[in-house]
DNA sequence: TGTATTTCCTACTAAATTCATGGGAATTAT
DNA sequence: ATAATTCCCATGAATTTAGTAGGAAATACA
């Protein structure tokens, strides 16, 4: 029920892009906020791929947001790098529970994800500067 | 940031003694409900130990809950199986995380804490039943 | 054109956590 | 006594999370 160091990773370093105009560096980012490289590295893959971070290759490249601060929020992030961003397995894929349709919880489950969403996504790279 | 089986488990095996009046051995319980019984007795070790089930022992024992239905919160439940029932690991041990003073995101974590814990606590057993 | 700097891609390893399983001691109704 | 039960301690398997390694592809700049 822990949001994963890949995840406080993530929000981290989106808001140290946040606080920069330029493209920064992974070396950079990864020194700088103490993050181990190639680890970092996996996760700007994602969030380049989300269409969170814009990536430029080669040399004077690096990372910097696609969208500018007050766009991005905490939710948005954390959508990307928590594999199951679910308070329960049952709320999210139906078909693998067979007691879905009977499941006196489910209705408590949906209600939580949606409490959760919602406070995270009152949240923006904004905020956190 | 999902709910563990166990914590699921618990919850279900507290909705089906609050559907029973005298107590019921675990043997049945884990038939049941279908979960496996050597993993729900650890699971009732720790409910009794919180105390929200009271165990019996010896022939004709079993479990039941310790208190009515409707003053048992799915909060006390999952707090008790869910090792780190806590957004990040930082809101909870500020000891473990040096940034913790700086860090612009902790007062995020602790409000969703608190979104989680106040919604956990507004559904008791007998909503379920 | 060559070189340094950077992201991108694929695969692998290590550590931690979750999900169980096994055997036997202590307790209790009959 | 005996059978049915919880309690206690240790172990093992499976899954997920965290971190590493090496090199290919792109790009600025001399």
């Amino acid at each position: 029920m822990t949001v994963s160091a890949k995840g406080r990773y993530a929000l981290r370093v989106m808001i140290a892009l946040a606080a920069r105009e330029n493209t920064v560096p992974l070396k950079e980012l990864a020194a700088q906020e103490e993050i181990p490289y190639k680890f970092l590295e996996s996760i700007m893959t994602e969030l380049v791929k989300a269409g969170l971070v814009t990536a430029v290759r080669g040399k004077c490249g690096g990372y910097r947001l696609a969208n500018p601060p007050e766009e991005c929020t905490a939710a948005d992030i954390l959508h990307v790098t928590e594999t199951s961003f679910t308070a329960s397995a049952c709320a999210s894929d139906k078909k693998d529970c067979p007691r879905a349709e009977i499941c006196p919880t489910l209705p408590m489950w949906r209600a939580l994800d949606d409490a959760v969403d919602s406070l995270l996504k009152q949240y923006t790279l904004k905020d956190f500067l």
